[in-house]
DNA sequence: TGAAAAACGACTAAACCACTCGGATTTATC
DNA sequence: GATAAATCCGAGTGGTTTAGTCGTTTTTCA
């Protein structure tokens, strides 16, 4: 159930693009020192972002980062997915990478039952959840 | 944001023995046959749930495993921090393993705000799950 | 032209996952 | 008491993932 370092860093790294979005870009080095990201790690980090369209870069001096769209459009579970993977704690209960499990009847399975309930509840939480909530909400 | 095979396996066989809690034992090698888990790698998971006081085995010819509790009394969440640990999406968030994160203020990190309404929603849910529930539950 | 920055690919050490195996121990039954 | 059936326990293993690092290339600004 747990959200992995990339996960994380990611997170935290767009919490601080979306808090300062509109003034311009942020260096991956800025980004790192100021949320405690080992550099190079989050270079990498950043490199996906970008290519799954939730980052937009620009190379060279005075270059950096910014978000390819405005903060709220971009939900927590598109970030998720991109750096963790599906959102389901179960491959037979997943909507964006099923899977068949091996339990002998899937109807009669109470805990796929449950862990779609669960699936579902987080899922619709990190939807509804986006980078400009980060720093609105309370 | 997964659950291991480890504990996919674990509940799978519990929710086999809830159901046929009160009719005597099953043994490891019922449970696996009867629910596609490779036999070896059950009796290991068997062993922790054991150790964990939410099974308990009787050795020798006509022995095997039956629940150490009524299945109303054990919940979803104790089975899975024991096979796979907190429930937690950050360690920032946990009630039973918490640990600091780097990021720079914890009080203004929305993250942790969000990621602690996750654990709490699935915590709430998976603690008032029981294994009753996953054979009565229609 | 030089410095600053991202882009890219390759590499690595350690941890973890999903198992398997051999043998020891306990228990019921003949 | 022997035998078969079962759990108990520790160890080992191959593959994958995690959490990074590194070197080099490319782009951009001044």
């Amino acid at each position: 159930m747990k959200l992995s370092k990339r996960g994380e860093y990611g997170l935290r790294a767009l919490q601080d693009l979306a808090r300062h979005h509109g003034e311009g870009t942020l260096t991956n080095g800025e980004l790192a020192k100021r949320n405690n990201i080992p550099a190079r790690f989050l270079e990498q980090i950043m490199l996906t972002l970008k290519h799954g369209h939730i980052v937009r870069s620009r190379k060279g001096a005075k270059g950096g980062y910014t978000l390819a769209r405005p903060p709220e459009q971009i939900s927590l579970a598109e970030v998720v997915r991109l750096l963790d993977g599906p959102l389901s704690p179960v491959s037979c209960t997943s909507e964006t990478a099923y899977e068949p499990c091996g339990c002998p009847d899937m109807e009669t399975c109470g805990l796929r039952r449950v862990m779609k309930e669960v699936r579902d509840v987080v899922a619709e939480m990190m939807e509804n959840t986006t980078l400009a909530d980060l720093r609105t909400k309370q």
